[in-house]
Formats: structure tokens, sequence, C-alpha cells
RNA sequence: CGGGGCGUAGCGUAGUUUGGCUAGCGCGCCUGCUUUGGGAGCAGGAGGUCGGAGGUUCAAAUCCUCUCGCCCCGACCA
């Protein structure tokens, strides 16, 4: 597939199939690549590297708000998964089973975990007895599985990665306080790390976690028009800790439950990126995330190769002191076959270096987001990176949140809502009644679902979209994936 | 899980309707030479049990049955 500039072949174009060009992407950036087993992908070391570069950002920030990170087992007793009525329903469906080791059946069949709230309660009754003891702040870094019926490439996948946090507190406002805060680490980390603008809100009845009090979100805006459930953070209220017995006395002298909270994002982070930032090209990495920032392309004809090499051995030594920098000197591939490469694989800046540069005593500049080259004397060369690292990242952060609010609409006309859905998708911000009457109707009928009710609620009353009654809420329509 | 489509060399495909000898082409790959500022050129070369299993037939990529996987559109979920 060629488009009109002429430049990426080997991807098909965005603007003709949305969804195709997702998994080229993907595939031919090196990012993932599809198993032997269904429903489950390899990560590449490409796209490894930018799960590896999220967790070392994220886990920053859950330590810096007191967390600290642990281990819980893979296997979970049957007979926890159903203690907690709701969760159970919620997952059920999903759950793996080990029912057999080698050739025996085992006395009690075993899940694999689709979420850990419940092994993790159990343990944490065990070493729970005191508020002294409170809070709890954990965090685990670990793969789930849920049995997906439709899996996508880092969207849905039988298998993933991700982090969850759980948390155990002394009272139900101070577990409210974990929920919000956590929801705000990850609001700024997309924002600021992954340059993914998002709305933060909180989840209907019928969008909520499983076994949860509140469950709140952060949710992402594709370039498709479709939202991305990008983060969660649950208050899950006493519900855990009432099945599994996760008491302390407090100093009242009292026997109480703890509150507890629990919140995750998973390698669905990386399609968000994906699709967020990609464009015909290919991929467009944030600099903050990307596994290459710089990626430094000699031009080498062969009466001044060494030269050239020698030169730009001497760049990457300079720039590896403060970036993410690799040298390209493939001999193999001519230097336009390497532009396209590496922007496809979305590195933030290429640094182009020839003779024609050694002699005047510069490098070229060229930002993956806009295209635009910038000629830099080599002795600003550290000042012109870092300066353009952080431009990409803002420039990526503005396109995002401008095609965010130029997709966003407000009406509280059932058929203009309708005709949006269908025809241009995005965010749609109306009123609603707040019962889930109408909530399930407007899904049936369009296909849309409440993906928040904003953090800052809008007071403005209104009538409800679908039903006409006074609306509780203005809340946020889409499609999501 | 329902409807539709597709599996032929690493990738993209022709051939399948109407069975027939050695399965063709492009890209990529290997060797050599020339090249190098937006996917270089020439020459030579390697690579296939046609997704898998069974069946029909003198003969199967092609027909039949079953099965696995992927994609698209819906229903369900991070």
């Amino acid at each position: 597939m060629e488009n009109s500039q002429g430049f990426v072949q080997h991807i098909t174009a965005k603007s003709e199939n949305y969804s195709q060009w997702y998994i080229d992407v993907i595939l031919r950036a090196e990012l993932a690549d599809y198993s032997p087993v269904r429903g489950c992908m390899v990560i590449r070391p490409y796209g490894f590297g930018i799960w590896e570069n999220i967790k070392e950002l994220l886990d920053r920030r859950f330590k810096a708000t007191g967390h600290k990170n642990a281990y819980f087992p893979l296997f979970i007793p049957e007979s926890f998964l159903a203690k907690e009525a709701e969760h159970v329903e919620g997952f059920a469906p999903e759950v793996a089973w080990v029912t057999r080791a080698g050739n025996e059946e085992l006395a009690e069949p075993l899940v694999v975990r689709p979420t850990s709230e419940t092994i993790i309660g159990h343990m944490y009754s065990k070493w729970i007895s005191s508020w002294r003891d409170l809070p709890v702040l954990i965090n685990q870094w670990a793969n789930v599985v849920r049995w997906e019926k439709t899996t996508r490439l880092f969207l849905r996948t039988s298998e993933f990665l991700w982090q969850e946090g759980h948390t155990c507190h002394r009272t139900q406002e101070e577990a409210e306080e974990e929920t919000l805060k956590m929801l705000d680490v990850y609001r700024s980390f997309l924002t600021e790390d992954l340059a993914i603008p998002v709305l933060a809100g909180k989840k209907t009845e019928r969008e909520k976690f499983a076994g949860a009090i509140t469950t709140y979100c952060v949710e992402a805006l594709m370039t498709d028009g479709r939202a991305l459930q990008a983060g969660t953070s649950h208050n899950l209220g006493q519900n855990f800790a009432k099945v599994f017995d996760i008491s302390f006395l407090d100093k009242d002298n009292q026997l109480k439950y703890v509150w507890q909270t629990s919140w995750g994002v998973s390698t669905r982070l990386i399609g968000g990126i994906i699709m967020v930032h990609g464009d015909e090209r290919g991929l467009a990495l944030p600099p903050r995330i990307a596994p290459i920032q710089v990626i430094v392309v000699p031009i080498m004809p062969p009466s001044s190769e060494e030269t050239v090499l020698n030169v730009a051995r001497d760049v990457v030594e300079r720039l590896e002191k403060i970036c993410r920098v690799e040298l390209d000197s493939r001999d193999e591939y001519s230097p336009g076959w390497k532009f396209n490469e590496w922007e496809l694989k979305g590195v933030p800046i290429r640094l182009e270096i020839g003779p024609r540069d050694i002699k005047a005593g510069k490098v070229v500049l060229v930002r993956r987001d806009t295209g635009e080259k910038t000629d830099v004397p080599m002795e600003n060369l550290e000042d012109a990176v870092i300066d353009m690292l952080n431009s990409v990242q803002e420039g990526l952060y503005a396109r995002a949140k401008r095609f965010m609010d130029e997709n966003t609409h407000v009406t509280n006309d059932y058929g203009k809502f309708k005709a949006i859905i269908e025809e241009e998708r995005g965010l749609i911000f109306a009123p609603w009644c707040g019962s889930q009457e109408c909530e399930v109707s407007v899904k049936a009928e369009t296909g849309a679902t409440i993906r928040c009710i904003p953090m800052n609620a809008c007071s403005k009353p209104g009538k409800c979209i679908h039903c006409g009654d006074d609306s509780t809420d203005w809340v946020y329509f889409a499609k999501a994936y």
C-alpha cells in the first residue's frame, strides 16, 4: 500500500481500513506477533521496550505515593473466587481452570487469576489485626488470564500484562481518597508521559467492576472516534473484607472491617498509544516511553564512510548521556529506506549526518510528529535534542487534545445523538436521567455506552437524552473498544 | 457466540469455477560488483510436503467431510 506521499509501502492506509492499519502497524513495527495459541500474543522486544518504560514511569509514581511491590500466586483456589457473589458472576465466564496436574485430578480445582482481589484478600486477613497495620499499600506487576471470545492485539488478549494495586484502609474516607489519588496518578501519567488526554470520571452501576462499590476510570479517545478505557480505580468498600474476614481492632477497641481499593492499567495502554498518536506512516511514540528516542542515520558514500561513521559514533556517545539513542550503521539499507523504517517504528527524532553536515559542522534533526527538519550546530547538539524531545512530547499531546476537543459533541437531541454516533463517532456529552433502562436502551439503539460521569460534575439542568425526564448528570457517551 | 471472508516460500499473491506432467510471479533473503541526503542497480543463487487430518480418484492446491487459525461486522469484556 502506498499513500499519496509515496512513503509507506507496507501498511494499510489508516483512512481506508482502520482495523487493518492498526494490525499492520503492530506487526510491521515489530511490537508484537500472533502466537500459536489462540488469543495470545507475543510481545516482541520493541513492544516490550515500551512496556518496560511504562512500568518504570508508573512504578516511580506508585512508589512516590507510598506503595510497595509484591507478588501473589498465579493460581487461585476455586472457592476463593466464589466468595464474593458479584465478583464471581462477573468473571466466571472467562476464567481458565487447572483441574489436573500430570495424571492426577486436583482435589480442589484452581483458577488462573483473572485478577487478584480474592487471593490478596485472603493474605491480607492474615496480615492485618490492628489499626497500626494500616494502611496496606501494595502493588503487583503480573500477568492475568481472561478467556476472551474475540481478541485484538494489545486491546484484548486472553493473557495480558498489567499492574494491580490493592490497598486496605482504616476508614471509608481514606479508601475513597486513595481511589481518587490513584485515578489521578493514572490521569497525570497518561497526559504527561503517554501524551494521551483523558476524561476522568465515574462508571455507572452497569459498567463498574464486579465487586466494587464505585469504579472510577480514565477514558481516552482513539483517532477512529471510539473510546478506550485506559485505566480503572475501584473503591471496593468492605465487600471483600467481609467475605475474606479482613478485620482489625480499631483505636476504640472495636473490631472493624478494612476499607479497600484496587486499581490497574494493562498492556492495553500500548494499543491506546498506537491509536492516539499513529498516522499514515505508522507509529509515533511519545519520547518519554519511546524505547529509542533518537535514531542516528549516517549518510555514508564509500569515499567518506569512515569519516562519517566516526563522527556519528561521537554523536551517539554524547547523546547517550542524555537520552536513549541508537546508531543505524547498517550498510545494506539505503538512507531513504531507514528513514521510512524508523518513522514506521515511531522514533521521535531522526538525526541525519553526512559528509555535507560534517563539512558545515552540523547535524540534521527531523521530528516524527511534524516531519520538520532542523539544522543544528554540533556544539548545540545536547540542548537541541532535549528541546526537541520535549517539543515532540508536547506536540503529540496538543494534537491528541485538539482531536479530542474537536470530536466531543454536546447535545440533548436524541436524533442528533444517533446521527453523530452513526456518522462521525467521538464523544457525546449529554444529560442522563440516571436509570439503567435508558442506559441499556441507548446502547441497544446506538451502540454507544456511558463511558463516564465526569469528576467535575456539570450542574446544568437538562432532560435525559433518551426518556426526556429531568437529568441527574451530564455524562459522556461513546462507542467503545 | 452468530453472520461473512481468508489460509499457496519470510511477506504479498496467480492458479481452485472446469482435477492432469516440474505450482508461476513480485518483494524480501544469500553471493559478487557498483551505489548511498526519502524504500538503489546489475548478475548469479537458495527457498514450497499449497493451514492440518481423513476421504473420492489412475491422478488433488483444485472435489467431499471434519478440524485449526486469522480478519471483518455484530453480541460480551481491561
